[in-house]
RNA sequence: GGGGAAAUGGGCUAACCUGGCAUGCUGCCAGCUUUGGGAGCUGGUGAUCUGAGUUCAAAUCUCAGUUUCCCCA
């Protein structure tokens, strides 16, 4: 099989079927079968980005998938954005029911119901609760496995404060938690972007969203933080008595991590045309030992391999690929799954008690002594970390263009990648100029880049000429 | 949301135009054999997406459905 990852969309499809990683066969449109490879880096996934939010301070819950109706029906512009995505549930058995069920899209309404009979002071505040499950949405758009399926796998994190400064400082937090794990650990760059008003997380008052690109150039949301306000806590009544003694609404903020789309990030960014490139942390195997034997060495060969698998399995997730391929194919099927580290053992090695190690990443092969090996695999784990980082940083901080007016943002986003450009405005006035942009170039406004207070000046917004108040980013959507 | 293409053993595919025995590779199973970059031999296993229509006869023609892929919004 032959990858070529110039052409990104083929590319993609090969890399999901070929690596095992999911089956499009299962016949529900958007529903996917995730298989054990990409399951167990998904789980690994998961584990970082929990601990992160617990190490936040955010305890775990579990709510119900099916949400009442008239739950969902509580915060108006929640209802407007969502409900045309959600699977509803009208009967169960044989009777009809007499309200119909949401399958969850995402839990405020789930939660937030709860939240109400929960919170009732200043003291239990802050509340922070996150839980780990799947969420069900209709989306019409093309759908494609990890990128965007109607069922997806995320962790979601919905926090209460006293004030909307602490609500604020949350968003920051979020920010933190996304730029530790899926920037440090999972090596994947991000630019996080406040988000247009026309365009905000459905009943939120602001929405940050860290947004990654893809190999094609065209941008992919990763995880988002919203600050709710209190759009929710009015329309679910969530209250408490504060200090001074006064019945105020709770401010809210929430944050939403999808580890399956994340995954389709991390295996688009680091893989090449050898296959997947995973990152130590996250490979389902880390070390595979290949052997390398004679029929009158097998045995030698193998017991050698135990030996060694056993002393390195404390530390490592470790495999003996001791089925009957040369070890031609072996190499070229671990390298396709991303194996991170290969030891190759034959008598050779043996005798000056040697291996030979291969890092993915780079192809370098050199040999180690035994009893360095552990010492030499965190070595190049973490050098393979660092690699990986600085490749796709790299290779990111290139992918940002400036244009000034219509022409100069043709040509640019042609090139793909984000497009910073000036503004009217990033308000809800400002969405027919957005949507001007849609229609002539196929380019999405992503928002005005958080943190940054560039101000044009003396500069006219590329869709509609009047003056220029802020600056946007725009790109090519997935 | 609009348009186009496709669907044949587990995977890739031939046959489709011009209706009549479903081809090859790969995988899988068994045996032999083989191992420092995708080995070899022998035997075996396994398929026309679903439903309707036309016809003596449908993988092939027609219609509908489902799914997948591509392009546009």
């Amino acid at each position: 099989m032959k990858l070529d990852k110039s052409d990104f969309s083929e590319w993609y499809n090969a890399i999901t079927k070929e690596a095992g990683l999911c089956d499009l066969r299962y016949g529900i449109k958007g529903f996917v079968v995730f298989m054990p490879w990409s399951v167990m880096t998904m789980n690994r996934m998961f584990g970082m980005m929990e601990r992160e939010v617990e190490r936040t301070g955010h305890v775990p819950a579990l709510f119900p998938a099916l949400i009442p109706e008239h739950y969902f029906m509580k915060e108006e512009d929640h209802v407007e954005g969502f409900v045309p995505e959600v699977f509803w549930v009208t009967q169960a058995g044989n009777n009809p029911l007499e309200e119909k069920y949401g399958m969850r899209p995402t839990s405020e309404t789930a939660m937030y119901s709860m939240y109400a009979l929960w919170i009732h002071g200043h003291t239990d505040l802050p509340f922070k609760l996150y839980q780990r499950c799947q969420v069900w949405r209709y989306e019409t758009k093309a759908t494609k496995p990890f990128i965007r399926s109607r069922e997806f796998y995320w962790i979601e994190a919905h926090n209460c404060f006293a004030t909307r400064e602490d609500a604020m400082n949350q968003v920051r937090e979020d920010m933190g938690m996304t730029e530790n794990v899926i920037h440090q650990q999972y090596c994947i760059p991000f630019l996080f972007f406040k988000r247009p008003q026309w365009d905000k997380f459905a009943g939120a008052e602001n929405t940050f969203a860290a947004d990654t690109l893809m190999p094609d150039g065209r941008t992919l949301q990763l995880p988002s933080t919203h600050m709710l306000g209190q759009n929710f806590s009015r329309a679910f009544g969530i209250k408490f008595t504060d200090e001074d003694g006064e019945e105020k609404h709770v401010w809210q903020t929430c944050y939403g991590p999808a580890i399956s789309r994340i995954y389709a990030a991390l295996i688009s960014i680091h893989g090449d045309d050898k296959g997947l490139v995973l990152p130590f942390r996250l490979a389902p195997v880390q070390v595979v030992i290949v052997p390398i034997f004679r029929d009158e060495t097998r045995d030698m060969v193998l017991k050698e391999c135990r030996k060694l698998k056993e002393s390195l399995s404390e530390d490592f997730a470790v495999k003996i690929d001791d089925s009957n391929n040369t070890p031609g194919y072996k190499f070229n099927y671990w390298e396709m799954k991303g194996v991170p580290v290969r030891l190759e053992v034959g008598p050779r090695d043996i005798e000056k008690n040697e291996a030979v190690l291969v890092r993915r990443d780079t192809g370098e092969k050199a040999s180690a002594r035994t009893e360095e090996l552990k010492g030499k695999i965190l070595e190049a784990a973490e050098s393979m970390r660092q690699n990986l980082k600085k490749k796709a940083d790299e290779w990111f901080s290139t992918k940002t263009s400036l244009a000034k007016d219509m022409d100069g943002l043709e040509k640019e986003i042609e090139q793909n990648g984000f497009v910073r450009v000036p503004f009217c405005s990033d308000g809800l006035e400002a969405k027919e100029c957005a949507d001007a942009l849609k229609e002539k170039h196929h380019a999405n406004v992503r928002g005005s880049l958080f943190g940054s207070d560039e101000k044009p000046e003396g500069e006219k917004c590329v869709a509609c000429g009047k003056d220029a108040t802020i600056y946007l980013y725009v790109a090519r959507q997935y």
